[in-house]
DNA sequence: AGCACGCCGACT
DNA sequence: GTCGGCGTGCTC
């Protein structure tokens, strides 16, 4: 119907306002080959910007007179594909962020502009006339050349430089004698099918699990693969993504942030056919632009990244997998608050492909789903070639002495071990030399001025720092009150490593934490000493959990369990069972069995007795009835309004008129807590509160946040604070 | 977020 | 007289 209305176009404008933009078509632009996911170079207030089109319709809430033009059109097609553009204006709308923003978060910066979209890389490959050409003599660097091209039967532009130095002036004498040729080649070489059969043969579990997960190709379905630490996930992954990329679709595999390691990488990369693009926070944007041309294109066969890759477009996409899906670097804490590993899964729907959470300790959101079958569920229970878990062991640090935070029984498994000829892994999730400086006399704490929280001792610098605000000072000399002596208290991950060296003097000691690794290229050599036995102890923090495989360690402590059972918010005791079992999963890899010793005051607490006596299933399953009877995700759905401000009373005040507006239109289905201060309620010089809803029907929050949010956004309290929502909130903070 | 408009203090 | 402080409002 070519009505005479003239053509509308809906905007995603790049600023963080929560609404769409309308203009009218450019000037002579056919409205018909304007697509949506296009780039448009718009007027915007006195000066230009950059959206994307989400639709063109015939309707606007402003009159036509107030509708400015489209300067002009940057792309010639999409930058996001139907299903992206699904999934992006979902996500703004889940997560209450400015759609402008979340599609401008999902492009690579470079793309944010108004720069084109890169053309595939142009490559050059022999005529008919050169395949067939008589070897050419005295022109040995063309032959050359020509021979080159005749082995790779094409080669782009990024490649030659590489291959041949200096190939331009050889390749133009081709060109003209009409031997080789330049072209485009749009959707990239073909995927490589199937190599050589993988010489990794998979054990039982990791035989059924690629056969239960495979058998839901081409269509939507979410698979809970969890396998215990060391049984091979990755193997089953690869399994995957081969049979995938023989039927030349490209597979996307999203990691936390610590887990995508130069030895991930390498292993995709020797042990998977097909081009791999890597996308991590690390990348150049020059980098990062070619990995997603590479993606779009069809040309990588794999899409290897961070929780921002999950917005990567592909070509012809088959699998999703997330690895260690219950990781909370999946979602972002800050500006668009989404979840990867929830995204994920809505994009694998509007795909209608497969998609795989692997983790050897799920969420208990996941583990519950899988539960009650909205996730199928594949396991692997053991650890191939026959090596045993680790057995795990409490040391009540109550009923022992203890000596630098390591109690008697833990320092005699020590000794026992090294003497063994085996390696030591002490987990301490605390960096510094001791976590506070005390006065002996009148009881005087250093405290940081800008936060609610104890400065940390950092002895060789002879430092006080904050590690929230980051917030630096020489250590006073004596108490500011009483002139008498400070002492650290407590023990940092430095001090342990001081000590250590005193104890074992014999035996090399390496300290992996943010301190000791802030170099570039110092964690590889860190890494490099425990691997090659210079070193057989190995003191760190949670750096240590994730993602490095060290197999000769044979005993585990984990030196302070207590941090995480009576932690801050409801979520404290899945962390830290999942970071117990993580540790241990780095003990006993190797022939040796491992040991597991885990220090704590609280020797009776029945979910460390549970965890430690069967495991992560036991202790996830006694964990949803506590979480069931306390209504806590799982089974309510929580989002989370904080505010902060320089004043503490803003805003406590903006919270609860917040509060006020949300009663006027609850229903009833939410419940509203608070406002209340953060757990940490100053932090940076900024106090902090925050206000909880809580609902046991999601329906019941998503009908209410939308028009709540619209009211919070003419509060006249707002202007003296910085607020914003989490929706799903994983850390309370 | 940026940007302009607007109405009140200490400066050549 | 006016340069400039940041409160307020607007962006199709």
């Amino acid at each position: 119907m070519p009505g005479n209305r003239p053509v509308i176009l809906r905007v995603a404008v790049n600023v963080p306002l929560n609404r769409y933009f309308d203009y009218l078509c450019p000037p002579g632009y056919p409205s018909n080959r304007l697509l949506p996911g296009m780039r448009l170079k718009v007027p915007f207030g006195r000066g230009k910007t950059i959206g994307v089109l989400l639709e063109t319709t015939h309707t606007s809430e402003l009159p036509l007179s107030r509708l400015k033009r489209v300067l002009a059109v940057i792309d010639d097609e999409p930058v996001f594909d139907e299903v992206l553009m699904k999934l992006l204006r979902w996500s703004a709308d889940y997560f209450h962020h400015a759609p402008g923003e979340v599609f401008a978060t999902a492009l690579p910066a470079l793309l944010r502009g108004s720069r084109p979209l890169p053309a595939a890389p142009e490559h050059w490959c022999a005529t008919p006339l050169g395949q067939a050409a008589e070897p050419l003599k005295g022109a040995s660097r063309q032959q050359a050349l020509l021979e080159l091209l005749l082995e790779h039967g094409s080669l782009s532009e990024s490649e030659l430089p590489a291959l041949f130095k200096g190939w331009r002036p050889s390749m133009r004498a081709l060109q003209a004698k009409g031997l080789v040729e330049r072209r485009i080649i749009e959707r990239g070489p073909p995927i490589p099918g199937p190599e050589a059969p993988d010489d990794v043969s998979l054990t039982g579990p990791q035989q059924k699990a690629v056969a239960e997960i495979g058998a839901h190709d081409g269509r939507f379905a979410t698979t809970l693969l969890f396998g215990v630490t060391g049984s091979g996930k990755t193997e089953v992954y690869l399994s995957l993504i081969r049979r995938l990329l023989a039927s030349g679709q490209q597979a996307m595999v999203l990691v936390p942030e610590i887990g995508l390691t130069p030895q991930l990488i390498r292993r995709f990369r020797e042990r998977l056919p097909g081009q791999l693009a890597v996308l991590h926070s690390g990348l150049a944007d020059g980098q990062r632009l070619e990995a997603w041309r590479m993606a779009r294109s069809g040309e990588a066969a794999i899409v290897l990244g961070t929780r921002s890759a999950v917005f990567t477009p592909m070509a012809r996409p088959g699998l999703i997998i997330v690895d260690e899906e219950h990781d909370s670097s999946f979602k972002q804490q800050d500006g668009f608050r989404y979840s990867a590993r929830d995204l994920a899964i809505v994009r694998a729907r509007l795909h209608g492909i497969p998609v795989v959470l692997g983790s050897a300790t799920p969420s208990l959101e996941s583990f519950h789903n899988a539960q009650t079958g909205r996730y199928q569920l594949c396991e692997l229970p053991e650890r191939p070639g026959n090596v045993a878990q680790p057995s795990m062991r409490i040391v009540d640090l109550g009923a022992h002495r203890s000596d630098h935070g390591l109690a008697t029984p833990s320092l005699m498994a020590m000794h026992a071990h090294l003497e063994q000829g085996g390696q030591v892994l002490l987990f301490l999730n605390r960096r510094g030399f001791a976590p506070a400086l005390f006065c002996t006399e009148c009881g005087w704490v250093a405290g940081c001025d800008r936060c609610d929280a104890r400065m940390t001792v950092h002895a060789a610098k002879g430092q006080l720092r904050c590690h929230h605000c980051d917030r630096r000072c020489a250590m006073p000399a004596h108490c500011p009150q009483c002139r008498e002596q400070l002492i650290p208290v407590g023990q940092g991950t430095q001090r342990v490593e001081d000590f250590l060296r005193r104890q074992f003097p014999d035996i090399g000691v390496t300290r992996i934490d943010r301190d000791s690794t802030r170099r570039k290229g110092s964690l590889p050599d860190k890494l490099d000493e425990i691997r090659s036995g210079r070193s057989r102890i190995l003191i760190g923090t949670q750096m240590l959990a994730k993602g490095h495989d060290f197999p000769d360690i044979s005993l585990v402590i984990v030196m302070d369990a207590d941090q995480g059972l009576f932690g801050t918010d409801f979520r404290s005791s899945e962390r830290l069972a999942q970071i117990v079992t993580q540790v241990a999963g780095r003990a006993g890899r190797a022939q040796r069995p491992g040991e597991v010793l885990i220090q704590t005051r609280f020797a009776k607490h029945p979910l460390l007795l549970d965890l430690i006596r069967d495991g992560y299933a036991a202790f996830a399953s006694d964990a949803l009835v506590e979480r069931r009877a306390a209504g806590w995700p799982p089974y309510s759905h929580l989002a989370l309004l904080r505010a902060e401000s320089p004043s503490q009373d803003d805003a406590r005040i903006f919270l609860e008129a917040a509060r006020h507006e949300a009663e006027k239109i609850c229903d009833g289905g939410t419940c509203l807590l608070g406002p209340a201060p953060a757990p940490m309620e100053k932090r940076a010089g900024r106090f902090r509160a925050q206000l909880l809803l809580q609902a046991s029907q999601r329906n019941s929050l998503r009908k209410l946040l939308g028009p709540w949010i619209a009211k919070l956004e003419n509060l006249p309290q707002r202007r003296k604070v910085r607020w914003s929502l989490d929706v799903d909130p994983v850390d309370m903070f």
